[in-house]
DNA sequence: TTTCTGTTACCGTTTACTTCA
DNA sequence: GCTGAAGTAAACGGTAACAGA
């Protein structure tokens, strides 16, 4: 498949970004000149009746693809774009990008978005890196841009992308984390609750029983049903119960599943 | 010293694209 | 082959820190 069967290559040829090289590097100044990034590329634009095709001839990515590079695999433009060589006046073969833009209604002054996928080997020396530090210094950005063949604006944007991941990540084990909690302090405040039920029964019972003083009484803790000898004061099998359910108010269910009632 | 301005880095959100079931 | 969901690179708007005038 030629150059020309793709876009069907029209006759305009037009020098794309009138703005300095400098201003590349400034993501702000761009937003401040209500342009998008892409304008601010110095590009070829090869004009045709029906199609919009543009090639780029970006000049950080020129110097780029001069680089040769052990991660130089790189997936640029996966599907929608096309590498190829052209002479530059002094016969100097330079590789450049030539995006085909979709026929759509972006097409006057809407965004021609390149979709960029990372090789692996960019991935994981990414990732190398991220695991180091998981931020970026200048320089940093600069040196892996330079390994990567990437721009240190892509490297920005890949560190940027991968702290959200990792918040992300940790979002979701907290949100687990706290469902779990929620979970087990509610089975807790249900069985905190039938407690109180059996408790107030028993202070009945109790109360009972004190008028019945020469009674033995039996007591039986609520949460693992053993009965104790409430004695011969059956006051005390109260306030006994009572502590027991005072204790429990403090129970810790991030720390033990253990009964609460029984220590 | 304070104020203003420009630059840079980062974040949250959104968009557009790719991959995969 | 089509479709929707998930993943992700990139864009955008906002903010804060910092340096220099």
């Amino acid at each position: 498949m030629g150059f020309n069967d793709i876009c069907n290559t029209g006759l305009g040829l037009g020098l794309g970004c009138l703005g300095k090289q400098e201003n590349f590097s400034h993501p702000r100044k761009k937003k401040k000149l209500s342009m998008r990034y892409d304008h601010f590329l110095p590009s070829l634009t090869l004009g045709s009746s029906d199609d919009a095709c543009k090639a780029y001839v970006d000049d950080e990515s020129v110097d780029l693809h001069r680089k040769a590079s052990s991660v130089s695999e790189v997936s640029f433009f996966s599907s929608s774009s096309i590498k190829k060589n052209i002479n530059f006046g002094g016969g100097e073969e330079v590789e450049f990008e030539k995006v085909c833009a979709r026929v759509s209604d972006e097409e006057d002054g809407g965004s021609l978005r390149k979709k960029l996928r990372l090789s692996k080997p960019q991935s994981s020396i990414l990732e190398d890196s991220f695991k180091e530090n998981s931020t970026l210094n200048p320089k940093r950005k600069q040196a892996l841009a330079d390994q990567l063949n990437l721009r240190p604006r892509q490297v920005e944007v890949w560190f940027q992308n991968r702290r959200a991941r990792t918040k992300l990540k940790q979002t979701e084990v907290d949100c687990e984390l706290l469902k779990k909690c929620c979970e087990t302090l509610t089975e807790e405040n249900k069985r905190l609750q039938e407690e109180l039920q059996q408790l107030k029964s028993w202070k009945l019972t109790a109360s009972y029983c004190m008028q019945l003083p020469a009674a033995t009484t039996l007591s039986m803790c609520p949460s693992c049903e053993r009965v104790a000898d409430g004695g011969e004061d059956p006051s005390m099998t109260t306030s006994i119960a009572f502590r027991i359910g005072m204790k429990s108010r403090f129970y810790d269910p991030l720390s033990s599943h253990a009964s609460a009632a029984c220590s």
